[in-house]
DNA sequence: ATAACTGATACTATATTGGTATCATTAAGC
DNA sequence: GCTTAATGATACCAATATAGTATCAGTTAT
């Protein structure tokens, strides 16, 4: 059961560091070595990132992204669902006859039970909250 | 997030199907109609059950499968097991110096703790509660 | 003997995820 | 101004996981 793809994970590290130092520029190549991420990949994250105004980016010599965004308001739920989209796109998986006859399936509706449970508990953890845990 | 994959919201609904009458055999076919389930695909899911002495098996003309095990008894959680794995196995989503340098990465313990409600959550979930549910 | 079934197994297709590459643009600093 | 170090935008490719198909051998009721 995956909860978190390796674009969201790498995200939360991106901003960990980003967190460690929220004054100054990080090129992403810095992050990439300070976090071993693919440094490619992690340009197309911090891209996302820089549109979803968490981080800004500063081009040229000297430049990179710098945190904008409070990391005690950065919530690991936003960032699953700006990297994993908003759960599955209302499609029933329980077709055939029960969902037919009964409109709304049971088993589908324990999954969203589920699923807002899910969401629940990681919009209780923040970048913040993580950091704080790892300084122990 | 998809919490449920295909094979096994099939065996659902194919124990579903089974409960509905446990004294006799259904035919792969006869499931495939009744929960419009592509029938090779159920099949090779059908023995998988039959593996887990779910269901049994009767080969030839008037054959086909019967459930064993008590609806009460199968759990959500356990088919999920089955048919997608026993969750990630062991791998650490955060490397490079967070993990190397606090042993214990505080993501993957948090991830580790919803995965564990998770499986709880549909630990709680039977054949049975699915039926009754239902017929609401 | 035949027809209706499962067992076993191999194969193919599709979707998702993870990762790479390239070119244009921006800005600092000599 | 030229060079260099950076991001923006975008297109592409690879790997993996999921979903689905096909086939042949063996079993059993009639």
């Amino acid at each position: 059961m995956k909860l978190i793809t390796k674009n969201t994970d790498y995200a939360i590290r991106a901003l960990m560091t980003l967190a460690s130092d929220r004054d100054r520029f990080f090129s992403a190549k810095e992050i990439a070595g300070i976090q071993d991420i693919p440094y490619h990949y992690l340009r197309s994250i911090l891209q996302i990132l820089t549109k979803n105004a968490l981080i800004k980016s500063r081009e040229g010599v000297g430049g990179g992204v710098k945190l904008i965004a409070s990391p005690s308001r950065i919530h690991v739920s936003d960032l699953i669902i700006m990297f994993q989209g908003d759960a599955d796109p209302g499609e029933c998986l329980v077709k055939g006859r029960i969902c037919s006859n009964h409109q709304t399936c049971v088993l589908r509706h324990e999954i969203k039970r589920i699923e807002r449970m899910i969401q629940n508990q990681f919009g209780k953890i923040t970048i913040q909250t993580l950091l704080n845990k790892e300084k122990n």
